[in-house]
RNA sequence: CGGGGCGUAGUAUAGCGGCAGUAUAUGUGCUUUGGGAGCACAAGGUUCGAGUUCGAUUCUCGGCGCCCCGACCA
């Protein structure tokens, strides 16, 4: 894509209303744009990254055998009743509309339960994985860190349906390691780690992928740095070390409580009538991309991991004689399905320099005066600032 | 929800009870072109309501909005 093209620009400001390393980053660069406290919407540049992380997951859910739905953000009054839900003393964070009569889904394990009923009446029938990919909506009586803890934000969530509680362990301990690729995917594998948690208000143990942040509301002891374990800090402090950290995903047992309360049984090898065993596994995907931002950056900007950049490639053109050969090389890399943003903008070199350090996409491709003397390219980490020469071809055989 | 702070141009800021200034971004022209260039001209602003006052962007009260700390976080 063309940046001359692109209506998003990079602003030299901070906008004076964000603290935060991942908003003060991404609205510089043109990323989101906040529509209120806690919302934000997603620009070009923005939802690519988005779409990114969202096709990581996507491939991962996937392959645990997952199957992909779509539920209403609009939630029924009457179905939260029956797993006492509904209640704002209860629950604290709805969005009611309607009258209160309904409500704006900030998770999803009633509806989906209640549809699981209707096809679910035998063992056969199981275990079942059913998995979405929707904006959630939690009043929030304090937004905050940006796009890490908003009040509308896009959320993976997989439900498992298991007959037995060996079976659903099974399942669990997979979605654990799905978990950690997508992660290592989104490039912050290597600082992430599962910690044990209380249940919250599903009681007993979950557990939670935390991801070590200095700008985390989170506390965790890391357990074992090489396995990559933590505890939750109210779970038995012993001397362990304490880093402030992001809950990037989680994975709850449900146990029975929902399919006891809105009525999913099956009927089991003797004929017997038995509550279906749930799991839920979330992951925010506008909380994982802050997470990238929070502890990836420097001071120039962003730097995005591959798998989850806007572009593999920002090809700059330095000058007007560059402008031929930049077109070709654009061309190429594109018929390549090499994904490139082409500065083509008719700006001084410092200026598109600074602007690519700050978009953050991983390998910077400069044309200028040098490469077009040598017919080489000027391919520049955008991590480390090294700067490689290399053909035209050697680079797209690295690439693909 | 408790506490604190802040609302001035697209953005970021200064200032003042009496014609609101700067930077940047934007438009035009000229110069410039490997790390956010320079000059000139132009266009663009006081969150809303009430009160005090001859006069309020400034002071008072209220609304709305935003940020921070805490609580909460399925």
């Amino acid at each position: 894509m063309k940046q001359s093209q692109l209506f998003t620009k990079t602003r030299r400001e901070a906008p004076k209303d964000e603290i935060s390393k991942n908003a003060i980053l991404l609205t510089r660069a043109g990323f989101i744009h906040k529509e209120m406290a806690g919302v934000y919407s997603y620009l070009p540049l923005g939802l690519r990254v988005l779409k990114k992380i969202e096709n990581i997951i996507r491939e991962e859910m996937n392959e645990l055998g997952a199957q992909e739905i779509e539920l209403t953000a609009l939630q029924d009054k009457n179905l939260w009743e029956k797993t006492n839900r509904w209640d704002d003393k209860i629950v604290d964070i709805w969005f009611k509309i309607a009258d209160g009569n309904l409500g704006l889904g900030f998770t999803h394990e009633e509806p989906l339960t209640r549809i699981m009923a209707e096809y679910i009446s035998s063992y056969r029938d199981l275990p079942a994985y059913v998995y979405q990919f929707q904006n959630k909506f939690r009043n929030e009586l304090r937004a905050k860190s940006g796009i890490m803890r908003g009040k509308e934000f896009l959320m993976k969530d997989l439900y498992s349906f298991s007959r037995t509680e060996e079976e659903h362990a099974n399942f669990y301990n997979k979605v654990k390691v799905a978990y950690e690729k997508i992660f290592n995917r989104a490039g912050i594998g290597n600082r992430t780690y599962f910690a044990t948690a209380s249940g919250g208000s599903f009681g007993n143990i979950s557990h939670e992928f935390q991801t070590i942040c200095d700008a985390g509301e989170d506390s965790i002891y890391i357990t074992n740095k090489e396995k990559r374990e933590a505890k939750n800090k109210e779970l038995g402090i012993e001397n362990l070390e304490e880093k402030k950290s992001v809950e990037v995903g989680n994975i709850f047992p449900l146990g029975i409580r929902f399919s006891e309360a809105i009525g999913l049984y099956f009927k089991d090898e003797n004929g017997e009538n038995k509550p279906v065993v749930m799991g839920s596994y979330g992951i925010g995907l506008g909380r994982l991309m802050g997470t990238v931002v929070e502890v990836l950056s420097d001071k120039k900007g962003i730097v995005w991991p591959r798998e989850i950049s806007p572009f593999s490639i920002h090809l700059l053109s330095l000058s007007e004689s560059a402008k031929a050969f930049s077109d070709e090389v654009h061309k190429t890399l594109e018929a390549n399905k090499i994904e490139v943003l082409y500065d083509d903008r008719d700006l001084r070199a410092g200026e598109k320099f600074a602007d690519a350090d700050l978009i953050g996409i991983p390998a910077q491709v400069i044309i200028g005066e040098k490469s077009l003397a040598s017919k080489t390219l000027e391919v520049k980490n955008r991590a480390s600032g090294e700067t490689r020469e290399m053909t035209l071809e050697n680079l797209i055989n690295e690439l693909i």
